[in-house]
DNA sequence: AAAGGATGCCGCTATTCTGCCACAGCTCTG
DNA sequence: CAGAGCTGTGGCAGAATAGCGGCATCCTTT
């Protein structure tokens, strides 16, 4: 669930935009001036921004030359209406995208899905995701625990992985079994426990129960 | 100097961009219809693909999706002005950006710099990269390890190179046989395993390990 | 408190996967 | 056309591991 800030000074229209960035499933943040705009980017480091050019005081490109001194994040800008001269010395400046305004939501979220596509690509996606104590590195399959990596086997990974991803929430077996062993729960099968109990071991989960059982249903992991 | 493979049936309209293009230092190739375009994407691995989505027969949306099965590389496309669900449809399946037409070209070439200042920012595509103490020349197809050059056969430099690309992150056979034999991985088919077991014996990777085995899964480089 | 169901986990083995030798085509060179 | 190098297959041994049998244990329900 990416995070978008998002720096307008026409409060009516961010808040509009919020709204329908958040029923998208984005996590929205707002500034209504370019000051704010950049304490927030370095405080939330979002995922991507969301910029009107045209603000009183500090303006979009500003707020864009300021930023880019300390961030690379993604920034869509928008600009008026069929100036061609605002996107083009924005695009040169550093941002990843204009929209015309007035603009259409829809279109809005495609351009930053498309945007995260791009550069959540060959950033976050590949790297590393915390559940807890835990450390996951989905890209070279890894878990680490107080900066001590843990040897699995593919399976203990999987099924260690897909618990992550939902840390706090039970799992239940039929899904741990589709999503980590590739294979539908049949009945009398103890593989899912089995393999939990080895990942216990190996985790020195003894009394802490990072991996906990929820009887009757699944596992969890505590978050 | 990157190349921009420009696709598009208006033989008039892309030649006068092409022209623009190459004055501006880019390398221009030009394709007039939608399999032509993909035969010369795949040849000769442009940097970046300017894609009318207007053509008959093979239109831009049945190029981007043939493209995108084999190559990631960024695709700014031409729509008819002013149609947003071109544009809508276009960024969902994949596309870097788009440009209504009649477009301008100062703007098409501010936009081409954007996305390749992205794209080539995560390949730096110069002439060398490191992977941990491996350096790989792509140019020469060479691999250089602790200042010693290693003679690698074709097959054997570009499962290494596909390795190194991704350090640290597992590459599974599935891809490594797409991707550096150029074929399907089918049942059986040791022939990975085979050059991986050269491989090593080149690098003299024994204890090491510089190839790791993910076993179920595929190879990974040390990082 | 007793019974029944669910889970933890030891030990074991069938299965799956990998390393690598040998060899048979193939391709490229000269 | 011969030789050299490369690629990929067959095969086998050895390693890794998934998952079952089985029993102890724990939890829940009645």
């Amino acid at each position: 669930m990416p995070t978008i800030l998002l720096v307008d000074d026409d409060r009516e229209l961010a808040a509009m935009l919020g709204e329908y960035l958040s029923s998208e499933g984005f996590t929205v943040a707002l500034a209504h001036d370019g000051k704010q705009g950049i304490e927030k980017a370095s405080e939330l480091s979002p995922d991507a921004l969301v910029l009107d050019v045209m603000m009183p005081e500090l303006d979009g490109f500003g707020v864009l030359q300021a930023l880019r001194k300390f961030s690379q994040v993604p920034v869509l800008m928008l600009t008026a209406k069929g100036d061609d001269i605002d996107r083009i010395i924005g695009l040169e400046m550093g941002a990843d995208d204009y929209l015309p305004k007035p603009c259409n939501p829809r279109e809005l979220v495609a351009r930053l899905k498309a945007i995260l596509r791009r550069t959540q690509h060959q950033n976050s996606s590949a790297t590393s995701f915390m559940a807890g104590d835990l450390e996951i590195l989905p890209a070279s399959r890894q878990a680490i625990l107080n900066n001590q990596p843990i040897s699995l086997t593919s399976s203990e990974y999987n099924l260690l992985e897909v618990l992550a991803r939902q840390v706090g929430h039970v799992v239940d077996k039929e899904t741990l079994s589709e999503q980590a062993l590739g294979k539908p729960l049949t009945a009398y099968d103890r593989s899912i426990d089995m393999h939990m109990s080895k990942l216990r071991q190996k985790l020195g989960d003894d009394e802490q129960r990072i991996i906990q059982t929820v009887r009757g249903v699944g596992y969890q992991l505590t978050g």
